[in-house]
DNA sequence: TATTTGATTCTT
DNA sequence: AGAATCAAATAT
């Protein structure tokens, strides 16, 4: 997915944004990953066909927007931690999200109908050895799955020069 | 019904 | 290091 452009479209306009970083969270041993406590109300969209869209509140402010991948029945997702818009930079789920106005009433999305949110493979070649793995964040509580090299970033030359945007209300 | 926790981000 | 802030999971 890294490379790739996440398309939001909502009633102002269209914004894409540049996959710069992600994380993978895969299957029922791995701790880290919400369904690996079983099937809940909540976590049941992880279990079934991929392409569909996993949007939750965490820490009671920000949301996550993450997508379903892996057969039916086998629960993974990947969550999408940063993206490049108009060459800005904007890193963190949370931050995406508020950017690009993700919330959950785009949970359980079919990404693949075209309409809100989807993904689009833009032809941007991304090389190989561009793409750095480095330990998940966040997930310390998850014994040796914290150690998993599952989080993905493209080393870009903008990497570092984003602005912070303020995202406070 | 009550308490704890968390795939974060911001301020101090 | 701590606050903000709440839905979902877990304990009672």
């Amino acid at each position: 997915m890294i490379g790739k452009y996440l398309v939001r479209q909502n009633g102002t306009g269209i914004t894409a944004g540049k996959i710069i970083e992600v994380e993978a969270y895969i299957g029922p041993q791995d701790k880290a990953c919400h369904a690996s406590k079983g099937r809940t109300p909540r976590t049941e969209v992880l279990f079934g066909p991929p392409g569909i869209s996993y949007v939750y509140l965490i820490y009671g402010m920000y949301h996550c927007l993450n997508v379903v991948t892996e057969r039916a029945g086998f629960p993974a997702a990947v969550l999408i931690r940063a993206v490049e818009v108009n060459g800005e930079l904007i890193d963190g789920p949370g931050r995406l999200c508020r950017a690009l106005e993700i919330d959950r009433s785009l949970d359980r999305l079919d990404m693949t109908s075209g309409e809100s949110m989807w993904f689009e493979d833009r032809g941007a070649a991304i090389p190989r050895g561009a793409i750095g793995m480095f330990p998940r964040i966040g997930v310390d509580y998850a014994g040796e799955w914290a150690k998993k090299p599952w989080r993905f970033r493209l080393q870009t030359s903008s990497g570092t020069k984003g602005r912070r945007a303020d995202l406070r209300r």
